[in-house]
DNA sequence: TCCTCCAACTTGTCACTGTCAAGATGCGCA
DNA sequence: TGCGCATCTTGACAGTGACAAGTTGGAGGA
């Protein structure tokens, strides 16, 4: 898909590409427009004209990487159990593997400066990622998070425990811990996301 | 403390001052060594005899943060009860807290590819500070994590519960669920850090 | 007291960055 | 065929980190 003539054909697409692969190889702090450019084969400022600055190629990236973090609940959602418990911890631990297998994508979507955050706008692929662990957590406990704090708690709950084991882990934290090499990571993060169920079921 | 001769007095800590100060008015990514310079009133390139590069500087925040952050710890057990649940409760608090009052020190010293990461040197501060939530941990579970499974358990599901909210709180992710301003962060940080706690104590 | 050494700091330069303005190209449509 | 305009290029500017070479002045020895 090389550049064959002035017009690019679809640059924008290859510009995402381009600019996720540079993402994982660096990492959000040595980003370069520039170098995405280079890459792509096309003049410094070409991807001005399509994301507008450098925070608005890293917004598109990481609104395809909030897509691709619900993909990945819902995966492992269709190869786990189907009481909602097991769902819920399925889609914990999609969210922990999409963490690991795209750190970098993470850390954008999630802790950098340099990505618009879009209001409160609705249908949003941040908005939808969330909004499915919502309906996880609301199939278990059967009551709505926002009416029912019970179940509120247990979406905080789990929601912090799946992106503090992402964390912890894609920073290399977990496995430094001395002895850690020892505990089964399946069993842990099963028994760890469980121990955010509702008290009538205790868990294992 | 201006300057007020060719050589500084105590250049380190004026630059480190400044860096910390720009460093919570932007954030890692938009941090620039020269304005530091310029904001200490001194050359581009004076820096470079005290830290090396940027990353040097930023790594001695980065420690000066850990440090602070066990302080925090410590600071929260003080005002707490003397039980071993109240104490790992109160140092998990200080430890959100710590996130809360200085975000973008957190934020570099937890995902910030620019910090060296000082191998496994001992009695360095991010050392030191994690050995400060395992000592509490070993104290509520009576055993040492590295060689005990369970409280091996434990101090993973307390740190995930600690970094997780921390993360979630200042990217202001926690306040924006819809319904969430009903439930009492006290409270709420209570109980799921006593999620956590050997089943024996059905905590609460 | 003077002198010398050298850590502390400055100045100048380089390649690289993001952004903006102005120009070139060629696709699609009338 | 020829025109319009989205698409892409070229050029410029201020800001960045890093490096090399120069300057300053305090501390310690004779």
């Amino acid at each position: 898909m090389e550049k064959t003539s002035y017009h690019h054909g679809d640059l924008r697409a290859a510009l995402l590409e381009a600019g996720e692969r540079l993402l994982s190889e660096t990492s959000v702090e040595n980003f370069s427009l520039r170098r995405v450019a280079k890459e792509t084969g096309v003049s410094h400022s070409a991807p001005a004209h399509h994301f507008g600055d450098v925070s608005g190629l890293l917004t598109a990236l990481a609104d395809e990487g909030f897509k691709r973090l619900k993909a990945s609940m819902v995966k492992f959602q269709r190869e786990a159990g189907t009481s909602a418990e097991e769902q819920l911890i399925a889609s914990g631990r999609g969210y922990v593997r999409f963490a690991e297998e795209s750190p970098a994508l993470f850390r954008l979507m999630f802790t950098s400066q340099r990505v618009a955050t879009n209001g409160d706008a609705e249908n949003t692929p941040p908005i939808l990622a969330f909004q499915h662990l919502v309906d996880d957590v609301q199939e278990l406990w059967g009551a709505d998070p926002s009416i029912n704090s019970d179940a509120m708690v247990g979406l905080i709950g789990c929601w912090t425990m799946a992106h503090g084991l992402a964390e912890l882990s894609i920073s290399g934290r977990l496995s430094s811990i001395r002895g850690s090499e020892k505990i089964d990571r399946d069993a842990l993060f099963s028994a760890l996301f469980a121990s955010q169920f509702p008290s009538t079921s205790p868990s294992k």
